[in-house]
RNA sequence: GGAGAGGUGGCAGAGCGGCUGAAUGCACUGGUCUUGAAAACCAGCAAGGGUUAAUAGCCCUUCGUGGGUUCAAAUCCCACCCUCUCCGCCA
């Protein structure tokens, strides 16, 4: 949610800001409506004083055994007006906040114009493409050669978009999953934390994911039950600090979860529909920062690093690309996307995004920490994919194959394979 | 799933429908004292919102959540949610 106070002061920027991530801003109409808000509220809540000390002064008087009529009835003759009042101003609020509930947060003035995700710009590329002397195959060749990646059986057991891994390729997983957590938690200085896969509405409302747009992307449980799947460990890692006031001695907090992520994937019927690109469920490590608002932005790169430093440990080519406004998610203020080389694809593909919510998500979730001046003030959220497991799985399985169809294990994923050196048919 | 108890400030824990935004204790902050620290003593200490140039005042809201009764609700009524204990069931 975007600050009320600057929708109140300086709602021009604010459409200004909003216009870059494709979002178009009634000025005159809202203003309309803060009018309104606040003669309504002002109006109500001199009238709630005036009850208030009326009704005091009724206690008192009752006390010393003196008459209350008069007094009673002069409540009575305003108590229908400061009702409406109340009625018509709780009208207005519910009107602005339906506006306000789908505003996106607005990008860093750092933040590159542009429409989709052609306008993203890169930043640099680390690392040079394998050139292959033979045909490569992408990771759904490989992996059902190999017996290792079966999509057939998943479309029995579950349906399309789900994967049954097999064999070294499911240790391999799990070996990134260990590799992945220990990194960021011995040289990274993570708090590993291990945290809910089924959330309720209020978390998925204070990271931002339950908004019109992005609610038929989850996987709802029994509506009796209320739960959601998450569909990232953000949800659940953020909504730690919900409603809560932290020490600022806290902060940073830092939280690597390994989570499954689940997604229904609605409306990209032809996207990626073959291997394991987007699947309805994947294994993802996340990392969290909640941190104080001066140091965002330097936490950003430094997360973004973090992330970038498992790609670089499992020697995988990737570029870094920054999010152009018309690109950027619903929460966030300036998002990097970590891109790693495809063989199969030719491409760079997403494998990590990188955030800073600033105060975003804070606002919503209620997440302060205390000043030294005893005051409380919003924090700062980040978050970052450090890495995406199911697409680091394909990428090792792309860039490292060989011309007999085998897969060399990265050298820092060895210890968790048993000694094993490459996976092969 | 069955039975019972309970949800109040950072924590613990009081609270006949009216002077209770909330006693008391702990924690915390400042001060006195002390060479320093501890102890003791004194003082302060909820959050959110509105108004405002103001982080000054003033006002409103909030005692699990949502409704209701009343001039007035932490206190009364209704519904829901959650927690704890015991039993059952299990990884």
């Amino acid at each position: 949610m975007i600050d009320p106070q600057l929708l109140r002061n300086d709602l021009e920027a604010v459409a200004e800001g909003l216009k870059v991530k494709g979002h178009t801003v009634d000025v005159a109409a809202y203003q309309a409506l803060e009018a309104k808000r606040k003669s309504l509220q002002v109006e109500s809540e001199e009238l709630q004083a005036k009850r208030n000390a009326r009704s005091k002064e009724i206690g008192r008087t009752k006390a010393q055994g003196g008459d209350v009529d008069a007094l009673m009835q002069e409540v009575n003759s305003f108590a229908d007006r400061m009702k409406q009042a109340q009625v018509e101003l709780d009208a207005i609020k519910q009107e602005m906040l339906e506006i306000t509930d789908v505003m996106p947060n607005m990008p860093h003035s750092s933040v590159p114009q542009g429409k989709s995700e052609d306008d993203n710009v890169e930043l640099m590329k680390w690392g040079v493409p394998k050139q292959f002397n033979f045909e490569v195959k992408d990771h759904v060749d490989l992996g059902e050669a190999l017996e290792a990646l079966d999509f057939e059986t998943a479309t029995k057991i579950a349906g399309p978009r789900f994967v049954v891994m097999k064999g070294a390729l499911a240790r391999m997983n799990r070996a990134l999953i260990q590799y992945m957590l220990n990194t960021h938690t011995d040289q990274h200085g993570y708090q590993e934390v291990y945290v809910p896969y089924l959330v309720n509405e209020d978390s998925l409302k204070g990271t931002g994911q339950f908004s019109k747009f992005a609610e038929h992307d989850l996987f709802a449980t029994q509506a009796e039950d209320g739960y959601y799947l998450i569909p990232t460990a953000e949800v659940p890692v953020t909504n730690i600090v919900r409603d809560e006031i932290l020490k600022a001695d806290d902060l940073p907090l830092k939280m690597v979860a390994h989570t499954p992520c689940f997604r229904r994937e609605a409306g990209s019927y032809g996207r990626d529909t073959r291997g394991m690109i987007r699947q309805h469920q994947f294994e993802k490590v996340e990392l969290v920062q909640i941190v104080k608002p001066e140091d965002s932005y330097n936490v950003l790169e430094e997360l973004t690093g973090h992330a970038e430093a498992i790609l670089q440990g499992l020697e995988l080519p990737y570029r870094k690309v920054v999010l152009c406004g018309g690109d950027l998610g619903f929460s966030a203020a300036k998002t990097y996307d970590l891109e790693v080389w495809l063989p199969g694809q030719n491409a760079y593909r997403e494998i990590s995004s990188c955030s800073n919510f600033e105060g975003f998500q804070a606002r919503r979730l209620k997440a302060r920490y205390r000043l030294e001046t005893k005051k409380t003030e919003l924090v700062h959220t980040l978050n970052g994919s450090g890495l995406a497991v199911g697409r680091t799985l394909l990428a090792i399985m792309e860039n490292y194959q060989q011309a007999d169809g085998s897969i060399v294990i990265p050298s820092v994923l060895k210890p968790y394979m048993g000694g094993l050196d490459k996976i092969s048919a």
